[in-house]
DNA sequence: CTGAAAGCGCTAACAT
DNA sequence: ATGTTAGCGCTTTCAG
């Protein structure tokens, strides 16, 4: 069968013109009389024409597409950086092409390689680990690149060796802010429940608060829980941490995820937030603030993450990048109800 | 300057083979000599070869893509959609392309333009509304489509008059069980909070719950509340409904967000759940069911939604598909501490 | 089993 | 200002 699509040359034939004409109508390339190019457009809309982007691509060498590489779309956390870098991709009439890699290197190799069949004019990237710097992404020259959120171990070593810009949050300065509004509100023994430590952020947001109690000296400590990813990963080795001795006075959850799982996990063991146990979370997706008690988060800037991401990518496809740059920017401390001095807390004073 | 991308027939030259061999080595789709795949495969892995979706695509008249539409892609309803969808695609080698719509009509209509250039193999749409079907659906006959979600209130006219398959739960059922639910509870006056009554399948919710009123006769009540979209302009409406006289006993969100506003507006007024107001939402992302106290909620077989969608698209995709059918899949009802008796209540009866 | 050559839909040179 | 032609990277005839 003749395919049902319209090409160029039926729209071209129904004007009456040649194939160049119809592109000049639509692209603008180059000035049309009034009257052809009415004649043009009418065939278009008669024929319902689209063009066809991948050959209009190949041929003019010029790419119309952003991809895009998150850990987990179904995360709201990247679901929404996402959003937002869509409304402004699609604002300068670039495409966004999304996928996933489900926390998985493997995976993240594999949809890499899609993505970038696809030909794209940039790419942003939440890459989910720091293997990735090897192999893959040295393999990415040509195309301009911003990773987000995920900031490798080794520091600033993406932008320098590879000219990749980095775009993040200082998890270190928020982290150590909220160690330190636990410790000032008296508590002693503070949890932290964090996904995975090959994380470069995740290292960095435990560093924070590591500093913090070393700067409080003997009198406090902090414990590290490394739990995977998945809620009932964590909900599980929370919820076995918790039936050991020595409860810890204070939880502080470093990601969306993991707030939820520590809420499972303390509801199941029947301990009172923050009465029994102080809790903050890293993200801060809308139901925090609702919920009783409202809880105690790091908001992370999406919407200038997203903004200065897209910005340096875009400055980048132009040719004006310049050297490669690594950007933080500050995170917000929303302060509610589930942080209080509690009572275990107050018992442990007096112990 | 030379694309740093390297191109079939730089393969073909490293390995001493003509790009016929370097496709057929690369797609499988006639057979190569071992010894000259090894050499293609070398060549392959030392540029880092990527052949070209786009080109590829245009010669084969074969699209390995797959696009997906939806209202708002920060919702976690979509997002956790797309993120099956997107599994169950790769699975089949198709890659998604995932656009939203922002639940405005014309931005509908403009990035389903945007899907079409991409020229894919079929559309996964989640319409914003049933002005969609008018204009822009009729045109994209030629490519097999499959709406999600949202129902055209006029029933199954889709299917029929386009050939378009239509996945969705089965709201009127749902809403009515939820309704039952509450009315035997004792409740007499049952407030909704709607977003638009122009989407279908919020029609179908309403009418579910309007079907159960009525079976109970004149001793019970429902008042439908239009709120429109976004949380601010959710907790406004119900805010100012819940400052007016003769409250009602139990109230029924009919989307996730819808709930979140509620919860807002509810603790603004002071009103606590169950024991002033019982409360039961449509949708249940994962908070719901950890926060205190737990949230009774619809459950929509989300996993199931996007099997059964894939199913369809990949069938008519083959050629397979048949008559467009309608398909409807039953929703959970998780009832939980939020919907009780209340106080309120028992002196309404008295009354 | 492999290579040469044509052509997918489009736009950029080159003509007029 | 418009038409003609060539060719983007790839796959698919068609020869051999």
């Amino acid at each position: 069968m003749a395919s049902r699509i319209p090409s160029i040359r039926r729209v071209a034939q129904r004007a009456g013109v040649s194939t160049a004409t119809v592109s000049n109508v639509l692209t603008g390339s180059r000035p049309v009389t009034p009257a052809l190019a009415a004649r043009v457009q009418a065939a278009v809309s008669e024929l319902g024409y689209i063009a066809d982007g991948g050959a209009s691509r190949l041929r003019s060498r010029r790419s119309a597409v952003i991809g895009m590489l998150v850990p987990d779309i179904g995360n709201p956390f990247f679901a929404n950086l996402a959003a937002a870098v869509e409304v402004l991709a699609r604002r300068d009439r670039f495409d966004l092409l999304l996928a996933s890699s489900g926390e998985d290197p493997a995976e993240q190799c594999d949809r890499m390689r899609a993505l970038r069949a696809w030909r794209p004019a940039g790419l942003i990237v939440v890459p989910c680990d720091d293997a990735m710097t090897a192999g893959q992404l040295a393999r990415d020259a040509g195309v301009p690149m911003v990773a987000v959120d995920r900031v490798p171990a080794t520091g600033g070593a993406w932008a320098e060796a590879w000219g990749i810009d980095v775009v993040a949050v200082d998890n270190d300065l928020a982290s150590r802010q909220v160690a330190r509004h636990l410790f000032d509100l008296g508590h002693r023994r503070l949890l932290v429940l964090a996904s995975q430590l090959a994380i470069g952020n995740v290292v960095e947001r435990c560093a924070g608060i590591q500093a913090e109690a070393a700067a409080r000296g003997p009198g406090v400590s902090v414990e590290i829980l490394e739990a995977g990813f998945g809620l009932a990963a964590s909900r599980a080795a929370l919820g076995r941490r918790l039936s050991a001795p020595l409860l810890p006075t204070a939880l502080f959850t470093l990601n969306g995820l993991a707030t939820l799982a520590a809420l499972e996990a303390l509801t199941a063991q029947g301990l009172a937030v923050p009465e029994d146990i102080a809790l903050v979370g890293f993200d801060d997706p809308a139901w925090m603030a609702v919920v009783s008690p409202p809880i105690s988060a790091v908001r992370q800037p999406l919407a200038q993450m997203a903004d200065v991401a897209w910005s340096r990518l875009r400055a980048r496809i132009a040719g004006e990048g310049g050297p490669a740059q690594q950007i933080r920017l500050a995170c917000s401390f929303e302060i509610r109800a589930s942080s209080g001095p509690g009572r275990a807390m107050a018992a442990d004073v007096a112990a």
